[in-house]
Formats: C-alpha cells, sequence, structure tokens
DNA sequence: CAGTTACTCGAATACTATTCTAGAGGAATA
DNA sequence: TATTCCTCTAGAATAGTATTCGAGTAACTG
C-alpha cells in the first residue's frame, strides 16, 4: 500500500489523507470505504507487519527442536527480518504504543497472545529437560525480544556504529546466557 | 504540568489543546506563547520525564562500584522508577518514537549521548578487571534496558502476571547472566 | 514615570479528517 | 434486455481543531 510509504516518511500525524489521496490515486470516499479512517489504515498496516514478522519469527523457532539453536535462530531471523523491512520496522516500532493502536488493539492483542502461546509451547520440553532456567511465563518475552527491540531502533534510527552481522551473535550470546539452564558455563 | 493528565488519559493526538486549556485554566495564547505547538508541548514533557528518569539512574549506579551490585540496583531503580511514576512512564514510552518527537529530537539526542557516556565510564573499570564482559558499546544498552523496557509496557498495560517484586530478582538474575564477564559460574 | 518586556486573552483563520450525496460499473435475477 | 442490488469511486460540503494575530495587561527597568 502506497500508504507506507507517506506514514514512513513523515509519521503518521504528519501525513494527511491528501498526500495519501495524491500518492494512491484513489478518491478520499475510496480511502473512507475501505479503511474507516486514517487511524483504522495505520492500524491495520501495523497488523500486516506484524503478522508478517511474527509468522516468520514461529517458522523459524519451529525449525529448531533443539533449545539454543533455536534462540539463536530467532535472533537471526529477527535482526534479518528488521534489515530486509527497514520502513515497515520503523512503522511497527514507531506506533506499537501509538494513540490509534487502540483501535486495533483486540487483534494486536490476539495475536499477541497466541504467538506467546506458540512461544512457550516451543520451549516447555527445553524447561523441563533443564536446557533453558525456568522464569515466571511473561519474563520470557522481555528476556527474548527486548535486546533485539532495543537495538533494532538504534540500528534503524542511524544511531550506533555496530553492523547487524556483529550485532547478531554478540546479542544472541547474551540472550542465550540469560535464558539457558543454570549448568556450568564451558571455561 | 496540568496536560501530562490529559495526555496519558486520552493520548497525545486524542487531546485537544481545549482539553488543555480547561484543564489547566490557561489561555490559548499563553499555551502557545510558553511552547509553541502542541506537539513541542509533549515533547518538553517527554524531555521533563526521560531527564528525572535518567537522573535518577545514574545517581543509583554510582553509588555502587562493585559491578554486579550496581546493575542489580539499577534493575530495581528502573522499576521502581516505573511504578512510582506510572504515567509519566506510561508516556515516556508512548511518546519515546512519535512523530512529534522529532522537534525535540536535538535534545533527547543529547541527554542520550551523556547517558550513554556515563554509563560506559562506570562499567570500563569492571570490563578490564573481567567482571564484566566486553562487547561493543553499543550493545550494553540493549541487553540492560532492553528487557527493562518490554516488561516495564507489560506491566503498564495491566498484562502479564508476574508482580514487580519477582520481577525485579528474575531480571536482574537474567541481565547479569548477560552481561557478567565469562568465568565459571558457580554450579 | 515612560518605556520595554513578558505574558495573557480569545476571536479569527487555516487546515484537515470525516461525512454525505451522487453516480458508475457489474453481477445476479427475471 | 430491463431491473434490482451491491460494491466501490468521486469530490464537494461539513465539522472540528491547531495555530495565528492584534490587542491588551502586568511586571520590571532605567
Amino acid at each position: 500500500m502506497a500508504a507506507l510509504d507517506c506514514f514512513t516518511a513523515a509519521g503518521v500525524e504528519a501525513t494527511t489523507i491528501e498526500d495519501i489521496r495524491a500518492r494512491s490515486h484513489a478518491s478520499v470516499g475510496s480511502i473512507y470505504h475501505h479503511f474507516g479512517s486514517k487511524e483504522k489504515l495505520a492500524g491495520a498496516l501495523n497488523v500486516e507487519a506484524l503478522r508478517d514478522y511474527q509468522e516468520g519469527f514461529l517458522r523459524e523457532l519451529k525449525r529448531h527442536s533443539d533449545a539454543e539453536p533455536g534462540i539463536r535462530a530467532v535472533v537471526a531471523y529477527h535482526l534479518s527480518w528488521v534489515s530486509k523491512n527497514a520502513n515497515w520496522a520503523r512503522f511497527l516500532l514507531a506506533t506499537r504504543e501509538a494513540d490509534f493502536m487502540i483501535e486495533a488493539e483486540d487483534t494486536v492483542q490476539e495475536m499477541n497472545l497466541t504467538f506467546s502461546e506458540e512461544l512457550a509451547a516451543w520451549r516447555q520440553p527445553h524447561i523441563e529437560s533443564g536446557a533453558m532456567v525456568q522464569l515466571p511465563e511473561d519474563l520470557y518475552r522481555p528476556l527474548l525480544v527486548g535486546p533485539l527491540h532495543e537495538f533494532s531502533r538504534q540500528w534503524l534510527a542511524g544511531r550506533g556504529t555496530t553492523t547487524m552481522a556483529e550485532a547478531q551473535s554478540v546479542l544472541a550470546d547474551a540472550i542465550w546466557q540469560a535464558m539457558k539452564g543454570s549448568e556450568r558455563t564451558p571455561e
């Protein structure tokens, strides 16, 4: 959709319906017929981006049955998705807590719920086997995606000098350190 | 400032100047004289919140000269700040990447820079002594505050069941695992 | 006290999201 | 083919809100 270009170029609030109309060669009425409002349009884009990200994430995760390779793989996936879809990623991070997302709240809530459940299901055996540490359910996600989001923000804003490739192994190491079970660390 | 109440109650975009005027008993002209625009007003609030957070953070950090206690202390500080200043925290997280923050960008950039430098200075000796792991400079922050931000979002949104108290020790453990030097782990 | 500055006021302006009425295809029905 | 119904497109009209402006008031300075 052409609206994404406008949104990522200037921000949602700053782009007018007129901007979108001009770029998409649609009419005002048409846009409203399909989306209802500017905010719902932004919400729909957000949902679309989130869905693509999450699907790929889970696909990648399920490809690995061992704990450490699985975690490392999704770290790699996250960073790769962000750099391949920089505009979507920017949009997602920027609109995540935006006022207007309240409209799409239900859908997003739902998506996040299933996502969390799938993650939980995947790690269950590894927790039981002792390969991963046991924690309250809602702390895994912060530990896993927190650092990734934070680094992605920096990277997308052009701050910082570390490349994706460097970041990938370092972040994967650190995140794994935080989530692995507590046997001895190899030297 | 009374505007914060409006902003946190309904979101920045949703609160009108009229709302702010009514609640603050100031006049439209007055508000514009002081802040220039609604967005700059929101930007100013954001900066104020950020400053308070960062000052406390650094004060707490410098109170500890050893690595692990220092890290644990700032984890505790972060969570405590968030729960004591829930509205400010919500506002900060929500507006962080908002369109209008571009206006305040310079100030924020500056603040983040000094903040990062102070952090770097603090950890330098611990890295040299081997107590903390050596990483590219711009990866420490994601590892430290990433999980904290992510958990705080959840908590502020009322999702998740883990209390601040539980989260504190678990997150501190995990974050420390990710940042400590790589000697043997005790058992 | 005169002059200057900092601030306050709220009506007037300008811009933009949203609504509304009209109508163009186009598929189903008869 | 004529008719009805539905989906979608159009863009002018409306409504609501951020911002500007000109005039005024207080406070301060020499």
